[in-house]
DNA sequence: ATGCATAATTATGAATTCAAAACCGTCACC
DNA sequence: GGTGACGGTTTTGAATTCATAATTATGCAT
């Protein structure tokens, strides 16, 4: 039996089939709909979205490669599961190359683009009591901080880490009072950018994420 | 028409087709069989392989993400071409990952494990005057060196790195001369490992990778 | 009742088929 | 002479079909 009557497709698509199906897959995958360990059934999910199982195939070798689902040969794909060492190595990561991409900016953004970081800084800085906001706020920073260093590798790899990071957001890397902690290094690291301070920049961006980290284990 | 008798397919298959046709596609991107900026033909392709058109989807789909593709909506998929930024962008990040991995090594690296490295290193050695079998050989140190850091994501990140690189292997990182200075630079990262010494490992290491981005661009 | 061999079912992996968009060439018309 | 519309061809994107491996269920013997 075909799925359903293929009536509610939209045919305006700019962009192919089995991206749109990646980015639901990831949705599904970071709200635990589909929780980490979990088989993938192609079918029932096919059915479900109301495609065939070519394009859902496609997306799931996509997640593959970013990490996000484990392949097994004759068995399907599975949600990664990460462990407590994966989540320190990617962290880790995630401060190498952000720091790094903090270095740059201190040394050669332009001041417009140094502005801009300061808006979205000063935007956390109101929304340190609504988790969610800051959260967001948090990653738009982030993100701009990576566009800013302008290594476009750089910035596709981080965001590659934080898809991975976000299998596990449930061991919050944030305990009650760290987000005020997290808040003062942030505003440590501006200032570095600011001050035209590579090093710093680099230095506190590091210490940010180690201390990020910490804050997982305890 | 079907491609030919299907008669010559080992059916003894260990890994799936998608990923052994992932790795042809490679090899052939890598030769240069498929230019930067050529278009790949699908049809052509599946013919000469003996497959069907799926697989050989899916597996550029998996280079498109590994950044060795490109997928034009609606026109397929092109080998990438790298501009001399996107190179240098690339290298630095390897030199960034490399000498993170390399403060690692020398800091916890076990004797057995050193003692290996040391191998490599001093059978480069004995190859300087072999291009084919010294870059062989230096690959090896260095996938060995993040294999020995222990970090599986960086790993996995500086091989995919390493792929797009292949992309320009004609601008070869290694004018004449430069593999002698390149030796030495190795010696001295050996050295740093053997002493323990963890900073020196990472600085060196970085400064190995600064100088080969020098030697492009010279 | 338990363990093993075997049959039925199910799901994956791959080939094939189908629909629609892009490309190419011709020809009419300005 | 050039521009643009029309029609045929090619190629992509997606659905469907098919083959085979894996899983589950069944039955037989101990």
């Amino acid at each position: 039996m075909t799925a359903t009557s293929h009536a509610d497709r939209p045919p305006l698509s700019s962009r192919a089939l089995y991206q749109d199906v990646a980015e639901r897959l990831r949705q599904q995958i970071f709200s635990r709909e589909l929780e980490p360990g979990e088989w993938i059934d192609e079918q029932k999910l096919a059915l479900a979205y109301g495609i065939s199982r070519t394009p859902l195939r496609e997306a799931l070798k996509v997640l593959a490669v970013e990490g996000l689902v484990t392949m097994k040969l004759r068995r399907g794909a599975y949600v990664t599961e990460m462990s407590h060492t994966d989540v320190a190595q990617v962290y880790h990561l995630m401060g190498l190359l952000e720091s790094d991409a903090a270095g740059q900016v201190a040394a050669s953004a332009s001041l417009a683009q140094i502005a801009d970081l300061q808006a979205l800084h000063d935007r956390l800085e109101s929304e340190v009591d609504q988790r969610d906001a800051f959260f967001a706020t948090n990653e738009q920073f982030h993100l701009q901080l990576l566009a800013v260093a302008g290594n476009r590798w750089a910035a596709q790899i981080v965001q590659d880490l934080r898809k991975v990071m976000k299998l596990n957001r449930h061991l919050s890397l944030f305990r009650q009072g760290r987000l005020a902690e997290s808040l003062a290094e942030h505003r440590a690291v501006m200032a570095a950018i600011q001050a035209r301070d590579a090093a710093s920049a680099a230095s506190l961006t590091r210490a940010h994420f180690d201390n990020g980290l910490q804050a997982t284990s305890a």
